[in-house]
DNA sequence: CCTTGACTTAAAGTTAACTTTAAATGGTAT
DNA sequence: ATACCATTTAAAGTTAACTTTAAGTCAAGG
């Protein structure tokens, strides 16, 4: 797959991808004259990262997580960065359950100071 | 108050406070010899801020609804700001929640690797 | 052979939300 | 009176996560 056919399917630009890759997110990935062509490795891995996007991990932390990746015996470290980011993610969870309720009290407040 | 106490009181810096007055968020705060001296009503206002941004609105739309918050019979409109925040505060925890679920099972999948 | 179009890299630019800095002022303690 | 301290403003700097630009390469079509 070209960086086109990975962008267009994942949703992503191309130049994030060039980004991700430079940062150290995705590595080896093969080129043909000079031209990306990523290997399923490299999709799994694309996938993983957006996933991990998607909870809020940042770059920094998932370049951590990649370079560990790449280590062997490295399952203990990894397992603590994702428990660690599990526990963000609830907490975050719960700080935005506070939020509607307070939201859903300030909606019906203000439209009873209309009706009056 | 002065500007210290109530960034004590709030946990957030003086430069944060005088920052969302220069934006607009915190208007009419009146000085003495040229120093804040916040209202009830300036910390009503703070403590409404507080709250949206920790729900996720951006400054940008905080401006706005302030904005429409200074004139008479805006209710309406603030309404549809603050109903359309708490659909994507209820969309953004259901992304949560998904990439809870993922991340279990990524974590739960890492375990038995281990195993192995 | 020349142009076109997709791709490349390196570097600079963008945006949000602050934070930091520099220079000035004004009340208070010595 | 002077030195100090908290405050002020305006402007510049910071950070994360990209995006955009500039300049170059290369295979394919006319």
């Amino acid at each position: 797959m070209t960086i086109k056919d990975v962008a267009q399917k994942y949703d992503l630009s191309e130049a994030t991808l060039r980004y991700y890759e430079q940062e150290g997110l995705i590595i080896n990935v093969p080129r043909k004259n000079g031209i990306r062509h990523y290997t399923e490795e490299n999709i799994r891995v694309i996938e993983f990262l957006i996933f991990m996007r998607s909870s809020g991990m940042s770059i920094e932390r998932l370049k951590k997580y990649m370079e560990l990746y790449e280590k062997p015996n490295t399952e203990k470290e990894r397992l603590r960065i994702l428990e660690y980011q599990y526990k963000e993610v609830e907490d975050k969870i719960e700080l935005l359950k506070t939020s509607l309720d307070k939201l859903n009290i300030k909606i019906d407040y203000i439209k009873k100071e209309k009706l009056k």
